[in-house]
DNA sequence: GAATGTTGATAATTAAAAATATCAACAATT
DNA sequence: AATTGTTGATATTTTTAATTATCAACATTC
């Protein structure tokens, strides 16, 4: 019986997926410390990456090579993206929610401490999985100002 | 009895606007093309900048110098603007409008045919005049989800 | 337990964005 | 009409972000 093993599993180790995407290795950790990635830790510690990942990492070398917008413009874009309409956090959360009030970290970033994200695994959530792309955080504005 | 020069009166030719910002003339005329500002032009195609205008590019000048935010992250952040719910256009506006779809140009760079900009000056545009900060626009992300 | 890979950190390099210089043609000012 | 400033365009330079190389210490694998 194998294990089964979908996109979101991980399963290369920072090496292969490096080569995968044609980068180094340094590079990837690189953008992990940006906070533009999250992969999963093994208990040693070790990163390991799963198909989800590499395609992430293919929508960020697109956005920094091809759309030429800088690593800090990433994060300030991804910081935009309206989190509290996604996890559907309380007024009160939001009232201590660094992430709220952040103009240039991605909320994935923050400890959250005391609101609904508390202890969630930000690498499950909608808001890191579901809004890479600048197309996607567009739509999400669309759909919560009213529209569609 | 002297004309009212308010904030956004047109004053500055571009040497002294330049002269006020600290950088060149060249630069000046590429952060315009890029669309990051739209100056008045004169009946002559002069540009002259109001007070408004320096301010607006120390803005940008700050993104880019401090921020580390590439031209380009400037101008995919400003598309992320809800104009629509600024401008308050019609479902048929936006079904025709460019700027609805666009995800790497600010909507003051396109030309408005058949919507409810037609004709309209984008710099007398709010959209243009009071998001020029990314955190001016999270705030109108956040008050058109109902929030505050 | 030996071989191979990873970690975080710093230093060095490369790539490319940002800024400037320069130009002839036109505009404004006196 | 002479002087000074502007225009758009292209070429060049400067700056700096992005990437890679290197390291000793630790983890994993067989």
């Amino acid at each position: 019986m194998e294990k089964p093993v979908d996109k979101h599993t991980p399963i290369y180790p920072i090496r292969t997926a490096a080569k995968l995407l044609g980068i180094s290795v340094p590079t990837l950790r690189m953008y992990e410390n940006e906070g533009l990635i999250l992969p999963y830790k093994s208990p040693g510690n070790q990163r390991i990456y799963s198909e989800d990942d590499i395609e992430r990492m293919r929508c960020i070398r697109n956005s920094i090579k091809e759309l030429k917008i800088s690593i800090n413009g990433i994060k300030t874009i991804y910081s935009l993206i309206p989190c509290w309409e996604v996890v559907k956090c309380s007024e009160e959360d939001r009232k201590i929610c660094k992430a709220f009030d952040s103009y240039h970290q991605p909320c994935w970033t923050f400890n959250h401490k005391n609101t609904i994200c508390e202890g969630r695994d930000c690498r499950e959530c909608d808001v890191y999985r579901n809004y890479s792309k600048c197309t996607e955080i567009k739509e999400l504005i669309k759909k919560i100002s009213g529209i569609k």
